[in-house]
DNA sequence: AAGGCGGGGCT
DNA sequence: AGCCCAGCCTT
């Protein structure tokens, strides 16, 4: 049985790997907040707030954050409705929930958790934030493995299999990842891998002229950097979801969303038509948004309605409130609803 | 092992 | 119009 060939060295030479990677990265790095003089809570903010969400859109959340919240013990004594105020319009709301969560576990613990193991133990850590958290903040060995990496990691070897779920690109990968982590720079190999991924090996038009370990990438020799990794296509859905604005002596009706809801709890939206058994099919709607939300493609039509074509008895459930527009600002509303409250109260009011 | 969970950037 | 992003939790 012949061995699989490999790129010139990768494996016989994972020092001289891990060498240009990180001395590409002390040159290259990005100046970011987290990165200036970085803290144990920077670190953890600055990774919950990175979870399946890009650099870009965290810059503005991390500064206002720290500014909010500047230490475990602040955040953990901050009301739940203020801390998630703060994480409006970043999505995955219970990212926040756990934030605070974490804080009041870490404030009462003694001493704080020193192994990916002891701070996958916290709400809203799992293996990747683990090995993020500790080998960043804490020097421990370990490897994370994000998008980036499982990236990085197929081009440099080359493996075209299809990967059903990250969940088995990890454990696939894992082995290796781990074997060419930087043993005396663990945080700032980890950070490296992510940085190359992000700004150099990215999923189209990636710059191979400028990277630093092109030599040992099996994809780059081929020449087909962008045919890896292979994973499974996930199916679109289409919905449509009608919404209401109606504006009353100076309030608007809003929508809160349970508490108990799995998405989106106790945030407020403009309410859905369908309950109020309006007709509506032959309105024009004052706007239509089309979002989308992970596989799915929703498109939205808002028509305006009086309140007078609100029947009383629909108007007294509960989860509904007229919300003053001087005071709109001061709720919680889920994602590009704020956005969308904003357009419509100046274009109609 | 799947599916749900947000929203936005980029091609 | 799709894909992906410094993933985690529940079922």
């Amino acid at each position: 049985m012949m061995q699989r060939s490999y790129a010139l060295n990768l494996l016989d030479d994972k020092v001289g790997f891990g060498r240009a990677l990180i001395n590409w990265y002390d040159e290259y790095q990005r100046d970011l907040p987290w990165r200036q003089a970085p803290t144990l809570y920077k670190t953890v903010v600055s990774e919950f707030m990175l979870q399946q969400t890009q650099v870009v859109t965290v810059l503005p959340y991390f500064e206002r954050w720290l500014a909010i919240f500047p230490d475990f013990k602040t955040l953990a004594e901050a009301p739940e409705a203020a801390v998630v105020k703060q994480w409006e319009g970043l999505g995955y709301y219970t990212r926040a929930r756990n934030l605070k969560k974490l804080a009041m576990v870490f404030v009462n613990l003694e001493p704080p958790p020193k192994t990916p193991e002891g701070w996958q133990a916290l709400p809203g850590v799992g293996p990747y934030t683990a090995a993020a958290i500790s080998s960043i903040a804490q020097g421990y060995p370990q490897a994370v493995i994000d998008g980036n990496v499982v990236r990085i990691a197929t081009r440099l070897i080359a493996e075209g299999r299809l990967f059903g779920g990250s969940a088995e690109a990890h454990r696939f990968l894992s082995p290796l990842v781990q074997s060419l982590l930087n043993v005396e720079r663990p945080g700032d190999h980890n950070q490296a891998m992510m940085e190359l991924g992000a700004t150099v090996c990215t999923k189209a038009n990636p710059l191979c002229v400028k990277c630093p370990v092109s030599a040992f990438c099996e994809a780059f020799r081929l020449g087909t950097p962008e045919s890896f990794p292979v994973l499974l296509k996930k199916v679109l859905v289409r919905r449509q979801v009608a919404r209401i604005c109606c504006v009353h002596e100076g309030a608007i009706l809003l929508e809160r969303r349970p508490s108990t809801a799995r998405r989106l709890a106790d945030m407020y939206e403009l309410p859905h038509a369908e309950p109020f058994g309006l007709l509506l099919e032959k309105e024009i709607p004052v706007l239509i948004k089309k979002r989308g939300i992970a596989q799915e493609i929703i498109e939205e039509p808002i028509y305006q309605v009086m309140k007078e074509a609100l029947s009383d008895t629909t108007l007294t459930r509960a989860d509904l409130h007229w919300v003053p527009i001087s005071e709109v600002d001061q709720v919680t509303l889920s994602g590009p609803h704020r956005r969308w409250v904003k357009a419509l109260l100046e274009k109609l009011y």
